[in-house]
DNA sequence: GATGAATGAGCATTCATTCAT
DNA sequence: TATGAATGAATGCTCATTCAT
């Protein structure tokens, strides 16, 4: 009875549709106006169904947004190691990591940590949850700590500075931080520009101060 | 009549110490457990007294919270400029800085600020009553836009890099990221060091890169 | 598929009755406590539903009591000009209007009214969100009018009381006052009875004076 | 010892005084914003003193709006019967009624009652604490039945409707309508002109009905 | 499966009243 | 006696979650 079969997958490809939908809802609507500030009603207007077909996809709120971070953070980490397979040298492998990450879903996800990670509630659940997050987490600053750790033994890079330092230096330079969005234009950095990340490179790469 | 002077000022002196009390407790539940998750009662609770006696002091949650805010970020600010002027060059004041805005209050702040900032609506409320944050957050930049560009006058720092930029990503090196606290022993960075500082200075100086 | 239909008018209907009897004990709790005194709480206790329910239904206490009063004055506007049109003299349409009004739903509406009206706050409130009490009461003063002009042109009435006094006069005489309750028997009028009202009218229009 | 008594009587004076001057503001207030908007609060700071002094001279809210009722009601009360006592015929009492009432302090009373008694609560505990509403009530009510069969022994006044009816169309006529707030100019009847009154007593003796 | 009405715990805020000073 | 800081019960309202249809 093929026909069965056919039908049965018929309607997993749509509920996995639809399960994707929402997801990708649910994460506008958030990166909008917060976890806390975002209802499940609001939610299920959007996508057009109703409050409770939601939870015939996910057990609660929490496990919404946790799949969401999961969707995103999988696709980035998924592409990560092709991106730096391209490259050989640490430097090339850095820079095109930082247009990766910055043009890609980090930025998105990093909002979303920011937002979600403020209430320390949430955070012990998520942990409790799923050590999803840990686990990307410390992927992406393993794969940062592999290159760096070559490029010192290339002699590329200085062995003058810890590794998890610059790890974490690194990420530093292009997640996005709260108060962007409170600067003035002449202060104000837009990161989707290219020869900004260019310059976020070279600091990173070269620093600021003039060789004498 | 000095008793009776040394009553009011008594009263006022204890009315001042509570308020004091209210702001440090609230602070600690606030860096806890995030704005949406902390409540007037659990701050009463731990302070000792009843949700009423806080309305005493602040007429809302949000004022409490502002006022954690600007206590904190006044602080700051305050001795900012003393703290620059001790130094001659543009590294010596970033290496000032560095340390004082990391071991002072700003890591605390931004921690808040990204708690707070993570609603769009307490976002908008925010910035309609009080100019504050940004005035704030203008200010600091503009003095470190002012150290950069006397730096590049004095030949010391590089003038490839935007004046921008390298203010923004000099921030960046020392506000806390939320994923910080998710990172195992081996990729954790401990801000609170005094090597982890100088390393991180030193990359934004010096760069990452050896010299060849 | 009129099953779909009916399923559809049945819940419509279902939420029009639950809607309905919202209102109805609402107008109750509202009748015997006065606006202040009533709780959401024991609305929905006294309905059997829960506090939430209601505001399913209605958004605020405000727009609960708003529309208690908007329904129950609609209803007595929409039979007042049949009532009016079937007599001919002024006195007849007084008569029938006393009757009318005292009878229907006037007199709980008036109890409403100064029930609600006694609070300045809920005053303003009331007078931005809706002028339908002023239309009402307008629509109502106007229809006096109508009858005292035409009475006075056809020279059923007096002229020499200036109709507005005299329309206000006649609403008087059948709104219920609060004092009313206090009044042991003996001095007690029982507004229901037809010999009451007919004694009220007589007064309105021949006056307590013996000609002589 | 009579400095005791005297400063013992003086202390008693002062006492009495302030506890007026509570009475006073507190009408005020009470009559700007009704008895649910108005806080014990906003009084002692309008009379200059605090909270706890109120609570020196009332046991509670409610003691304190029922000793200004009483106070109003008993000095209205007081030259009742002095001003009945001028005039000979019923008409000519209850023209001086009127006036007397009206300009008098039932009028405000009347507002209070209006504000008061529309919580049934509030009213139960009014009616517990004192009998003295129904009892002044009571007696108001004594005092117009008995111009009344005075007036109709006299033959002043009609004996076909019955007198309780007759009482309580008399103070109808008189008593604020919560409505009247409403009303827009052309409607609008203005209870301070001495007109007004005339016309509305005109009403009251001999009707609105124009004799053949 | 899909719906959305119903729930009820939870929260910010107010205010009459008390009581230590 | 006068004060006003402190209290805490009460209230309107929200929203994640459930469940009968």
């Amino acid at each position: 009875m093929p026909s069965i079969h056919t039908h049965t997958s018929l309607k997993e490809r749509q509920r996995e549709q639809r399960e994707q939908l929402i997801l990708q809802v649910a994460e506008e609507v958030l990166l909008e106006k917060g976890y806390y500030e975002t209802s499940m009603e609001e939610i299920a207007v959007r996508v057009g169904i109703s409050k409770g077909t939601i939870y015939l996809h996910f057990r609660s709120k929490e496990e919404l947004i946790t799949a969401i971070l999961q969707r995103d953070l999988r696709i980035v980490l998924d592409n990560l190691d092709t991106t730096i397979a391209r490259y050989t040298t640490a430097r090339s492998k850095f820079e095109a990591l930082l247009t990766y990450l910055n043009t890609g879903l980090l930025c998105k996800n990093t909002q979303f940590l920011s937002s979600i990670y403020s209430g320390v509630d949430i955070q012990r659940k998520l942990k409790e949850q799923s050590s999803f997050f840990r686990e990307a987490i410390e992927f992406l600053f393993q794969r940062i700590t592999r290159i760096i750790e070559e490029g010192k033994e290339a002699g590329e890079i200085t062995t003058t500075i810890a590794t998890p330092v610059m790890a974490r230096t690194f990420l530093s330079l292009i997640t996005p931080r709260s108060y962007d969005a409170l600067l003035q234009q002449k202060y104000h950095v837009s990161m989707n520009s290219d020869e900004t990340l260019q310059q976020i490179g070279k600091i990173f790469f070269d620093g600021i101060v003039i060789e004498k």
